[in-house]
Parts: C-alpha cells; structure tokens; sequence
DNA sequence: TCAATATTTCAAAAAATATTGAATTATTCT
DNA sequence: AGAATAATTCAATATTTTTTGAAATATTGA
C-alpha cells in the first residue's frame, strides 16, 4: 500500500456519514445493502449518500454490483486490515523488544503486526 | 470505543501532513520527535504542524511531554489496533464462516480479527 | 536580566467538503 | 410505449478544515 491509497482510506472514514455507512455494511456482511436500504437505515438522503458511497468506493473500501435498477454495496474489510498494516510497518525504529513492548498493550491485536517483515513496498513508496 | 472516538481517530489521520507526522512518530518508537525535528523532517511550518498536532494529540493517537523547551511527541499504535477492532466488530452479519472468509483475504492480519468475541462497548455505543 | 530558541495561540484568508433540490439516466412493470 | 422506481449527476450554497503570518508564552543560556 501507498501513501496515497491510505490518505483516501482515511479520508472516507473520517466522515460520520461514512462510518456508518461502512460500519453497516461490515455487519451486513455478504448479502451487503442496496442504496436505498442504506438511506433508509442511516436516515441520509440518496442525494447525499449517493455523494458519500462514491468516497468509500474511490477508497476501495466498498464494492458495488448492479442488481436491475438497484445497486448493491458491500464492505471490503481485508482493505481496512492492509491498511493498518501500511501504517504501522517499519515502527519503533526497528526495535523489535521495543515493538514487542507496544503490542502488549493491544492484546486482541497482538497477533496483527508483524515482527520485522513489514511492507513490501518498492522505490516508489512513499 | 465508541463511534465519536473513532471518528476522531480517522478525521486525524485523513490529511497528508498528519498521516506523515504519525507514520514518522510510528518509525520513531520510543525516543519519538521534538516538535522542531518533524517540521525540519517533513517540511511544515511549525505553526501548521502546531495546528495537525493538536488534531493528533485530541485524537489520543499521539501524546507529548515536555522536556526543557522542547515539546516530545510519541505515536499511540496500541490505539490504531483498537480502532480496527471496533470497526470491524459484529462483523458479517454474525455469520463465523463468512468472517473466516473474509480474513483470508488478508493473510497478515488473519490473526488479528477476533473471531466473535468482539468489542465489549455498553448500551451507550454507537 | 536580556537575548535567543521552541512552540503555541490567534485572527484572517484560502481551500476543500458536505448538503440540498432539481434534473438526468437506467431499469422495471403494465 | 409510458408510468413508476432507484440511484446518480449537476450546480449552488453552506460548512468545515487548512494555511499563513504576527503575536504571545515559556525555557534556556549568556
């Protein structure tokens, strides 16, 4: 992942209307929701979630399909984990005790980053 | 974690002079940055890296102490891990299968989204 | 104490985002 | 084909966020 792919991924999440858009589509799961379910649910306007599902789908955050003259959008929840992934590569100067230190105290999260691996990115990284 | 928490989290990571500031401060680890170097580092003006400061410091993703008349600021990574484990919470409609699905997807973060468990907010969470 | 350094606060201007309602596109149903 | 439905695009307005430079605060060192 780049820069530029996290900036956005943040972005669509930093609104409210957003978060609980893909928040409810994260519970949804599978079947997703179609535009209109989700205006309903969030009380948005389709004007205005329309605006919205455009930012989450820039991100990549959601998916759409078209399903006759509905639209039908589910949540792309690995996108999410890479991303965190992106953000905490190459942390605590490369002290592995010192990161080691840090995941205790997230211990659900423990597992999640890794030792030293970290990203793969090329040259082009930033 | 609640929705508003969240929230702040990614409004403070969705502009690129933050998202840098906290990248650096997470490459930093435990020795952090003084408010002087990460201005120096990533070309900002102190004043406007005063004002994303301030947004990070809110968000709780970064803390600061003071050391003479310098200002040492650290990233929060613990934080970041919980935010996902809020997003991704009740994820999948409940259904275990399709959230075993979905992590395999993210081979890396596979262990990271907990299986069911989930988030222990209250009646207030939103 | 005085000058220099580090950082923040404040107020104004500039830029980016969000919201609204009308109009448009595409699909279904009769 | 024509009416109804689902959703998006467009253009205008409103709101929020970001940036800038000057001024203020606090600490250090001469």
């Amino acid at each position: 992942m780049q820069k530029a792919a996290a900036l956005r991924i943040f972005e669509a999440l930093s609104s409210g209307v957003r978060l609980d858009v893909f928040r409810l589509l994260v519970q949804a799961g599978k079947p997703g929701r179609v535009a209109g379910e989700i205006a309903t649910a969030l009380d948005v306007s389709p004007t205005n979630l329309s605006f919205h599902l455009k930012g989450l789908l820039a991100a990549g955050l959601v998916s759409v399909e078209q399903e006759g003259r509905f639209q039908r959008y589910r949540a792309n929840i690995p996108l999410m984990l890479e991303t965190i992934a992106y953000l905490t590569a190459h942390c605590c100067g490369g002290d592995p005790d010192e990161c080691a230190r840090l995941r205790g105290h997230a211990p659900d999260a423990a597992a999640f980053l890794p030792p030293l691996a970290h990203d793969a990115a090329g040259p082009g990284d930033q």
